[in-house]
RNA sequence: GAGCCGUUAGUUCAGCGGGAGAAUACUUGCUUGACAGGCAAGGGGUCACUGGUUCAAAUCCAGUACGGCUCACCA
């Protein structure tokens, strides 16, 4: 009861009481935001900008505890870390979810116009904006927010002008005419990564065209069939004997009546169905290019919204599908379409409405993208490229790239960066710039804004200051240090900010890429919004807190992999803040009026002290070489062993010897070591659990405002011990043979027994004489014998170990053929073990050919194992005789 | 059609050339002066399959099967 009282750490891990107000805490020390001490090296992360949608996902959540979490590292390790917010206005997206809300209202966009519309999308997005930092700050992200950034700024706007403009000066865009792809549902036109391509169960129209002045006929299918009004030619392949007496022939287009040509084209498959195909130039990419070869005529047979125009004579009116129905009807009735077939094949989507998308003619704005490509591809056999992690990526990223078409700039939305292009109302020039031409009556402003990703592709650098280059943060700041983000956006994102940053700043954006993977939920599903299977990382934080989560977002699996979400696991994770919490909380209790002016290192320690801190080094070198390597997963488990297995089963036990004992120089010592390596532990451990690791870090004798600036622990060789290793490890195996052989016979720890410990040589029984205060605090005996020449016991339970050989007296306990049993099996053990090593040491190649090291220590292990063969092998003898 | 990823304990995943690991679940014991959301002991795997390279293969190479993803084509 005293000792509750000592300390006000609750015994239960509480994530609510130990998160409130800790962000409040670390916002107002400014922890967070980059210094610009030119002492310091600059090291700089810019988030992914989340569209003002919505709320964050658990993909988001993983996302920023990476950032976070390397964040955090390089701050500790000295640098001047900026890690820079924002959100991303997200056009499409978020123009879509604003109509929506209008629709409720029982209003739209055209009624509204385009200012009130504006005026009301920076409402929804001041909403959401609001929304997501709340977010950001319950998962404890260490973001600069004076620094906070939105793609529709001004700086941000102004960094898209120039780009534009720079980019139309130097002839890389450019205006024109071309099949895109068109969303009739948003009614804007989408780049090629913006349509999905689903299987979908569809039909194949076969039908014959008639020829002009003949009997024949020519024979065509499709499974757009009420394209064929906007057809302007049949092509052949030239030499395909079965069509070249058509070639330069009419057909008479049916319902329709116009005259076509059969005109003879290589981008004709001969293999390929009939061999003949209907051209709809107005309609389809393909058939655009074949009409551009033969001068062909271009019509348009749908309005924008998918209705078919007055193009399409009879039909005028109906909407795409219903037109195909009725066309189909119609196509039968005249003996033209003569069968249908039934064909799964591949039909775009919209990434953003999800409806079918038409290839449409239409004028757009345009990227050049080969002389961008080009470029961008070339960093990659520099010294200065871009580092994918994995490697792997680089691959993907390289082979879009090297296959990549003029990108779609233009939208024809309102939220986004409106296009600085004017056009003169009389003479139909173009003006492009960053500011409207000086008569301005006289012009008129493109209506159309640029694509989202045409924005956030400068995002690295628009963020810093750029165009002027001369800002402070982008000379300090850019290029940046990592970008994380999932392999999802690769091609929309990454791909963009890597040739747009070659462009404009002749530099990567970033030195490293880390790609991680998508979050499924537990049948691995990936997570929608129509499964219903989402879940909200808020909903986790409230359960377990923004550390389990943290932490088990971090540890779940391997760069580049997908991650499945489990319950179970993110409850596992708690376990594991509460066992840290508990250590601690012992630790405090033992610690009562130790101050960090107390703290020292300098006294005689004990073996668990040794040994303890041995570990802590060894612990120190693989966190930070696996957290520089965004292993955090390794890092993590390193941690969570050290944590669990060696400082609280072992180092915590073995401490309350001195702590509970009256020697007051051992007890300080002890209290040195514990509260030293707490503190190193809780350092490395803040990056992926920040909350509780800056309560704990708080109530430990430290000196410092916040565990966020404190400095990463370094390895202190000062502190490396072989000999206490070695040592502690034939303690362990004593200990761990003692509870055997009581857990074999069923004898409680509680009930004391002889323990009798023959040892190899007298350095060992001194060595074992040393630590017998430890031996009698975990083996309990009755008695403790340690010798070299032992009186062996007739009725005793036995254990073979390196150096030393254990026997506890349980007369009347034990079950001989039990032991008998057990030692056989045992031995078993030992003979196959040196059976194997033997055969492996009698092999020439391996003796010849492996390593020194590597026949060293099974030439070693042979010894060891040889002797325990031995000792168990005259046990069982003495046992049976 | 091309490429990439995965296949290891009941489950979720590590390991990626030298004796099969963790977490969780399971079994058995334990009112152990931080933690029963704990402690201790334990069972559980032809590392998908077939070949090859090597003194040595879960690990490297080739192929097969199954699952997943990406790109392209589909008139």
């Amino acid at each position: 009861m005293d000792e509750e009282q000592k300390t006000s750490l609750p015994s239960k891990y509480n994530p609510k009481a130990v998160e409130e107000d800790r962000y409040q805490f670390w916002l107002k020390g400014k922890y967070f935001e980059a210094t610009g001490d030119p002492e310091k090296e600059p090291f700089t992360i810019v988030i992914p900008p989340p569209n003002v949608t919505g709320r964050l996902h658990l993909g988001h959540a993983w996302d920023m505890t990476m950032q976070d979490t390397i964040s955090r590292m390089k701050r500790m390790q000295g640098y001047d870390v900026l890690w820079l917010p924002g959100m991303d206005h997200a056009g499409i997206a978020t123009q879509a979810k604003v109509e929506a809300k209008l629709k409720e209202q029982g209003t739209n966009r055209y009624d509204l116009g385009r200012e009130k519309f504006m005026a009301t999308a920076w409402e929804w997005k001041k909403e959401y904006a609001d929304f997501i930092r709340s977010q950001w700050e319950s998962l404890g992200l260490g973001l600069d927010y004076s620094r906070e950034r939105f793609t529709l700024d001004d700086g941000l706007s102004d960094a898209v002008k120039e780009v534009f403009v720079t980019l139309y000066e130097k002839g890389l865009i450019y205006r024109g005419e071309y099949i895109i792809n068109w969303d009739p549902k948003t009614r804007t036109a989408l780049s090629d990564i913006e349509v999905i391509y689903e299987e979908v169960e569809g039909k194949f129209y076969h039908m014959r065209y008639p020829i002009k002045d003949s009997d024949e006929t020519i024979e065509i299918a499709t499974t757009r069939p009420e394209t064929m009004l906007g057809d302007t030619a049949v092509a052949v392949h030239p030499q395909d004997e079965r069509y070249t007496h058509l070639i330069g022939k009419t057909v008479i287009l049916p319902i329709v009546g116009r005259e076509i040509e059969i005109v003879a084209d290589e981008y004709v498959d001969m293999e390929l169905g009939s061999g003949a195909v209907k051209i709809t130039p107005a309609h389809d990419p393909n058939d655009f290019e074949v009409g551009n070869r033969h001068n062909l005529e271009r019509i348009l047979i749908m309005h924008e919204d998918g209705s078919m125009n007055e193009n399409a004579g009879k039909y005028d009116g109906l909407n795409r599908f219903d037109c195909r129905s009725q066309i189909v009807k119609d196509l039968q009735d005249q003996g033209v379409l003569f069968n249908i077939e039934n064909r799964t094949h591949q039909v775009g989507h919209s990434e953003r409405s999800g409806v079918v998308v038409e290839p449409y003619l239409s004028t757009q704005w345009f990227v050049h993208m080969q002389p961008l490509a080009d470029a961008a591809m070339g960093l990659q056999s520099k010294e200065e490229k871009v580092n994918f992690v994995p490697e792997r990526f680089e691959g993907t990223y390289l082979h879009w790239m090297e296959n990549i078409r003029d990108w779609v700039i233009s939208r024809q939305l309102w939220w986004g960066h409106r296009i600085p292009a004017w056009y003169h109302k009389e003479t139909k020039e173009i003006y492009v710039g960053k500011e409207a031409p000086a008569d301005s009556e006289n012009w008129e402003q493109d209506e159309d804004v640029l694509d989202t990703w045409f924005s956030s592709a400068l995002w690295p650098f628009s963020t810093m200051g750029w165009p002027d280059e001369n800002a402070a943060d982008f000379k300090r700041y850019f290029p940046t240090d990592v970008l994380v983000t999932g392999y999802d956006i690769i091609f929309f994102w990454v791909a963009r900010m890597i040739f747009q940053s070659k462009q404009f700043t002749d530099q990567r954006p970033f030195k490293d890429v880390l790609i991680h993977g998508l979050i499924r939920d537990a049948e691995g599903r990936k997570m929608s919004k129509s499964l219903g299977n989402g879940v909200d990382p808020m909903d986790v934080v409230e359960k377990y807190g923004a550390d389990s989560l943290r932490y088990f977002l971090l540890t779940g699996s391997t760069p580049g992999q997908d991650l499945r979400f489990h319950w179970e696991k993110v409850e596992s994770t708690w376990n594991f803040a509460n066992k840290v919490w508990n250590a601690s909380r012992f630790s405090l209790m033992n610690m009562e009026g130790f101050t960090y002016e107390d703290i020292d290192l300098s006294g005689e320690k004990s073996l668990a002290d040794k040994w303890i801190l041995t570990r802590l080094n060894e612990t120190i070198d693989h966190v930070t070489k696996n957290t520089n390597k965004y292993e955090f997963g390794e890092a993590g488990r390193h941690l969570y062993n050290f944590i669990w297995d060696e400082l609280c089963d072992w180092y915590i036990e073995m401490a309350k010897l001195p702590l509970y004992g009256e020697d007051e120089e051992k007890k300080n010592t002890t209290r040195s070591v514990l509260a030293y390596v707490l503190d190193q532990t809780m350092r490395m451990l803040h990056p992926f659990m920040p909350f509780i690791t800056e309560e704990i870090w708080q109530q430990l004798p430290h000196v410092g405002e916040s565990i966020t600036t404190a400095a990463w622990p370094e390895v202190r060789n000062v502190f490396h011990d072989e000999v206490a290793s070695k040592e502690m490890k034939r303690l362990v195996s004593i200990i761990k043979s003692v509870r055997n052989i009581r857990a074999e016979v069923d004898t409680p720890m509680s009930k004391q027994v002889k323990l009798l410990i023959q040892a190899e040589d007298n350095a060992i029984v001194r060595e074992l004489e040393k630590n017998r205060d430890y031996l009698e605090r975990f083996c309990n005996p009755s008695e403790l014998v340690i010798s070299s020449q032992l009186d062996i016991p007739e009725q005793a339970m036995s254990a073979v170990i390196t150096g030393a050989e254990i026997y506890l007296p349980l007369e009347g306990l034990i079950d001989f053929e039990k032991e008998i049993n057990r030692l056989e099996r045992e031995l078993a053990k030992w003979n196959k073990e040196v059976e194997r090593l033997q055969k492996k040491l009698a092999n020439e190649g391996f003796v010849k050919k492996a390593p020194q090291a590597v026949v060293d220590e099974e030439k070693q292990k042979e010894q060891d194992y040889l002797e325990k063969q031995a000792k168990v092998k005259t046990r069982l003898e003495e046992l049976k005789g």
